[in-house]
DNA sequence: AATTTTCATTTGTCAGACAATTAAACGTCT
DNA sequence: AGACGTTTAATTGTCTGACAAATGAAAATT
């Protein structure tokens, strides 16, 4: 495990590469304690800070945990799903708020990966999925609902589906793009009837579901995406009459009044 | 922006939370640059070595860049798929490799997602895309290729496919399944007659796709995941009798003989 | 006016130190 | 001998102060 002295700088990034390239490729398996910061110091000859940062590169990945005390030190961390999860929706909230991804590109995407889901759904749903697909869409008729808590309640509906399929590669992978949705989504503005509408299908599908027969959820999938880029388009419709009409066009993507720094 | 002062410990990572919050919600927009590090580290009441940790760690996850100089100073990064794509193939092939997930579960979820993706790809598909696979198809009968070659071509086909697409969320969520599976195809030797096999239902799913025909693209997707899974339970069980029959068990994951350290 | 030089700012790196934590080693008492 | 408290060593977390390297802007020079 070696490093160039030579190149130009951001030794750190060089020896969290290092590191990380060991860990990818196996050699060094789970659970296994790097040196203290202090042997890898010496070994990659740089300082202990430059060490350290290398290290909170890997952590910021959940590739490493730390531990302080006597047989304290920096272990290589068994990546869980749960772990990854988290990652995975930031990075797919981000990629959606600053690469300026159309509702429209995003809610295909979505619906194109969930249709793929409820097939394995249909034939190996468990009796908990479907009692809590089941509890999100009665939750969503109830008519105090905030418009946030109800998209929230239509991610945990989704949630269910897609992990009904038994398959947690798929879950993560749809962790994702669902859940960084769900900023977008909280810009639409529900009415009664377009609950009540969503909320059939949801019951439609988990139905479906219940009834192992993947073609109708795959139909009813099929007609909430269609439904969801309905009530997107109007929304947009409706914004753009707005700006047209004089009104001052004031579009902060989320809360540009707070002062950061 | 406040930090806690009393919590026990991990000021970088309370420090790295807070700014990740702030981009997240928006208030610090793309490009913006952040406070130099040593005013900071007066803000946050720490030292700047610490502040290095948190912004190393926001770094290590693409959120922000950094510059040396005059006007340099740690910038936050629009995040690019391709910067994304890296991240998420790193993560996905960890989560394969640690979390012993099957085979199977992996090639089930990879095509499912794939033939999500068939559909679209079958309507928007462009020259270029097609000329892709076509090119991959064509490079895997040549008889030289090594198998890692042939799983790389393999690799290059499915992912034209997916971007044949037009969706970029869609090629960013499948980066991660399709190509983390690699490592796991590279195990499965594949005999000339496999690979004839292979090749066949390449064309034929690029046909399919030319001719813009979503339910033969999707009938030849199903065709591929049933072969690859037989190929694969072939390699398994193969490798049990040779088990049985007295062999030594060395099955080091990768190359367990790295002295890393 | 164009070019070169100087300079201030900022990140990258280093050295050394101390505090906090933790488990093991040690000693003491019953 | 065994249970229990104490010491100790190892390790991470953090701080201070410093210097090197890069870089753009300002100043000086031609």
């Amino acid at each position: 495990m070696k490093i160039d002295p030579q190149s130009p700088a951001d030794l750190s990034a060089q020896i969290a590469k290092a590191i990380r390239d060991a860990i990818i490729s196996g050699a060094l398996p789970v659970d296994e304690r790097l040196p203290s910061e202090a042997e890898m110091a010496e070994q990659f000859d740089v300082s202990r800070p430059t060490v350290r940062e290398a290290l909170k590169r890997l952590a910021a990945q959940s590739l490493i945990r730390t531990q302080r005390g006597a047989t304290g030190g920096a272990f290589v961390n068994r990546l869980r799903f749960e772990d990854a999860y988290g990652q995975q929706i930031t990075t797919s909230t981000l990629l959606l708020s600053m690469n300026d991804v159309s509702f429209a590109t995003a809610c295909e995407a979505r619906y194109a990966l969930e249709r793929a889901c409820a097939p394995l759904s249909a034939s190996r749903r468990s009796a908990d999925h479907l009692a809590t697909m089941r509890a999100e869409a009665h939750r969503q008729l109830q008519p105090g609902l905030t418009d946030e808590a109800f998209c929230a309640s239509d991610v945990a509906f989704h949630r269910a589906l897609v992990d009904a399929a038994g398959n947690p590669v798929l879950s993560y992978q749809l962790a994702g793009a669902v859940e960084a949705m769900q900023p977008l989504m909280n810009m639409i503005t529900f009415s009664a009837r377009s609950r009540e509408k969503i909320v059939a299908l949801h019951t439609s599908i988990a139905n479906a579901i219940d009834a192992q027969d993947a073609q109708a959820a795959d139909t009813h999938l099929a007609a909430l995406a269609t439904y969801t880029q309905e009530l997107a388009q109007n929304v947009i419709a409706e914004r753009q009459s707005k700006r047209s009409s004089g009104k001052v066009d004031l579009d902060p993507p989320y809360g540009a009044d707070h002062t950061v720094f």
